[in-house]
DNA sequence: TTTTATTGTTTGCACATACAAATATAATGG
DNA sequence: CCATTATATTTGTATGTGCAAACAATAAAA
């Protein structure tokens, strides 16, 4: 059966729920005017001002050439500028994109109960954990 | 801490995830030519000649134009081709099409043990089934 | 039967992401 | 100090996917 094939096929299942929690993310985020990936890495530039793009990389997982990419748009956008320093380009959020800061961490919360609500609190950030896990196990031993 | 709004966000982990196992799948069914969307297509269409493309995005959980463009895809490679009836557009397989079937198996067998392998053959198992599950729910109590 | 609503598919457009090659800067070995 | 190698970023190009609107065909209602 077609369904069995697809149910046990973690390809499948994982891009299907991809798809459904990014529609969630995109839906509950929209407030803050940016798609989630955008609101993400605008986090981390509030955690760390001056963060390089490699950083960045390895904090969202995401390939070099993506992250160049989402900041030209933030920039464009007037929320971060970026200081090149040797070969590489530091992040600092301007006060437009620290004006944000609040209505992004909302938006975060909200999207955490929505599903929250559903699955179980408990339940949702136990699978996020262990699909972290599971990404960092099938990256690595391979 | 950043690190912990991404761990416990189930949006950036499982779209993580997504990217990892996408690759690898990719890299699987690299043998048969074909992305993996495409051969799961395929073996949808081996199970069963003549559906529809309705039925095809129901299964695949594919919206109506996504099938549109990948059966588009596939019918160029002459691996399969469709038949008007009513509004409804049929696919059926192409000889062509059929040859790849032993391949397209063997290319998921081969995917499913490789993360079988790291995960644990069950846990594998059992995870993508949850991811199944965990999209139903969210997809439909919503 | 003509009009209206519903259903299945297609088309135009947009976006997130990746890979590979190009570029630019820094570091290292002779 | 120069030549080579390594590292960080950017650019060009491609792909999968979606949404919204258009289209086509059938069904339902008037």
């Amino acid at each position: 059966m077609l369904n069995t094939y697809i149910k046990e096929c973690l390809y499948f299942t994982t891009n299907r729920l991809s798809r459904v929690i990014t529609k969630m993310a995109e839906d509950e985020f929209a407030a803050s005017g940016l798609s989630p990936t955008y609101a993400y890495l605008l986090m981390a530039v509030y955690e760390k001002e001056g963060i390089s793009q490699k950083e960045l990389g390895e904090i969202l997982h995401l390939q070099p050439s993506t992250v160049t990419r989402l900041i030209e748009k933030l920039a464009v956008k007037g929320l971060v500028y970026n200081r090149v320093e040797g070969r590489m380009s530091l992040i600092y959020t301007t006060d437009k994109g620290k004006a944000l800061e609040d209505v992004i961490h909302e938006c975060w919360n909200h999207l955490r109960s929505r599903y929250g609500a559903i699955l179980g609190n408990a339940e949702g950030d136990e699978l996020s954990l262990r699909l972290y896990e599971v990404s960092d196990q099938l990256e690595n031993k391979d």
